[in-house]
DNA sequence: AGTTGACCTTCAACTGACTTTAACGTTCAT
DNA sequence: ATGAACGTTAAAGTCAGTTGAAGGTCAACT
């Protein structure tokens, strides 16, 4: 029997994520003590541990649920599973992607300033304003 | 003379952006018709261009609002402007860095499972409950 | 027994950068 | 004159939590 904060300590995120998983559905509702108090077990944690282990790799929290009701049928094929990664995959190498092109224009914008100049005459300035070129 | 869709049509961004833009106070309280109707003008547009390259090469809003201002300096020098530049390079570059990370992660797991197995056998079901090896 | 300090509870509001919705007014072409 | 396509506002929704207020509980120490 773990209070919130053992729980905490042992998943790695603070408890107030903790009743924010459980009041979104993302955790079934916590055993209660009579002090009102929730408490855990280890199986709770371990459950625990899943979700934020996905949230860490990027899932979103509808595909968390996705992926803990898939685990949750063990001779069902995992096919579902891999379906969900490769889209995380897909979706975070076009993020990255998008950064780097995003880094490559503003490169080239602080190319346009060469350094001690006014305002006036700045190229990051003019850039932003004016053209379609970075 | 344009109207609120003309501007948005510039600029490449819905209407409701522009009102949102004017509320938070990155652009000014637009001319206003008899109708109520907002009314831009040239250079209102050109401000409004001026924004959504910012907001597209990733600066916050706040940032925004500091470029506007030190824009609206001509005479000061530009080394404000290369520090915000240079802010932005590094938070866009930091995060590259992690989705990279992230990137490899995933693969690594995706990896763990072969191919047509059942939920139980899953490897990548596993690996989010039990280890610390992703 | 009292008190301190660390824990627990709920509910509401805040974050960023918008988007969406509802309910309503205007303009224009047919 | 009527309908489509525009405009207006305020409020709520999005995502994934975090923060704060106001209060109840528990364990240890004096």
């Amino acid at each position: 029997m773990f209070t919130i904060a053992d729980a905490a300590r042992r998943a790695g995120c603070p408890a107030s994520t903790i009743r924010y998983y459980e009041r979104v559905g993302l955790l079934p509702p916590a055993q209660r003590g009579n002090n009102g108090y929730r408490y855990y077990q280890s199986a709770d944690i371990e459950r625990l541990v899943f979700v934020n282990r996905a949230r860490e790799l990027g899932f979103s929290i509808a595909s968390v649920v996705d992926l803990l009701r898939l685990a949750d049928h063990p001779l069902q094929p995992c096919e579902a599973v891999d379906t969900l990664l490769a889209n995380q995959l897909d979706s975070v190498a076009g993020r990255i992607r998008q950064l780097c092109e995003l880094e490559a224009r503003l490169r080239r914008l602080q190319a346009a300033c060469g350094g001690h100049h006014q305002m006036q005459d700045c190229g990051i300035l003019a850039a932003l304003s004016e053209p379609d070129s970075l």
